[in-house]
DNA sequence: TCCCGTAGTTCTATTTTGTAGAACATTTCC
DNA sequence: GGAAATGTTCTACAAAATAGAACTACGGGA
């Protein structure tokens, strides 16, 4: 039962595009703007997995949508971060960060020890 | 067998600190790093684990240091990065860079959706 | 010499995350 | 009523994260 202190790599991809979503995303929409902005390929199955644990940990909170909109299909279950989501991601963000202060990839400045 | 295409969250971290100890890295000493970086605890296990991880990936080499120097205690096991390790981080990097771009998250301009 | 302390790495175990895709549900339109 | 469209849920499994005990190896003192 150990409590992880930060967001695994997918589940921030995921919490951020809720965001990027501005509490209109759900399912399939947030797996099209993960692809569109990344190129990234992911299943339905890895979007919802996340989504759910995600809610588990209170970093979105889920309502179900419309289930009459102009559309045939299923109900819409729309995701929005949470105040504690956005924490994390911040969170998230700042340690990375931290670790790439200083660095500079490009430069092949790579001491080599002997 | 799915090949992925992302570092996870803490690989990337433990990239990043032997990206820092500029070829100097060992266990202990990536270890601290991340721990005076980010106030991260990590437990010396999970270091080594993604280390080895990230060895069978080809993203970090390691090679012995010098067993009698001068200090007790084991041999160290000195890693440095690869130039796959160098293009998976900046592919990472880029990945959760075009997510964030754009995103504000200190400004309360969240949307809200009836 | 042998024990102790120090410095390091390995090993063992387990939980959490990440991943895919089939199955299932619900609505519209012929 | 059945097909097509749109969504979500379920099932399974691989990979990553995590902890800490065990083990290895050297130096220094009694």
């Amino acid at each position: 039962m150990t409590k992880r202190k930060f967001l695994g790599e997918f589940e921030q991809v995921v919490l951020l595009a809720v965001v990027r979503m501005a509490g209109k995303g759900y399912g399939l929409a947030i797996r099209r703007e993960i692809e569109e902005n990344t190129g990234r390929g992911v299943s339905i199955g890895a979007i919802y997995a996340t989504l759910e644990r995600l809610e588990g940990k209170g970093f979105v909170v889920s309502r179900a949508g419309k289930a009459t909109a102009q559309r045939g299909g299923r109900a819409r279950r729309h995701f929005s971060i949470s105040p504690d989501g956005r924490n994390a991601l911040v969170r998230s963000r700042d340690m990375l960060d931290s670790m790439w202060d200083g660095i500079d990839l490009e430069s092949d400045a790579e001491a080599e020890v002997a």
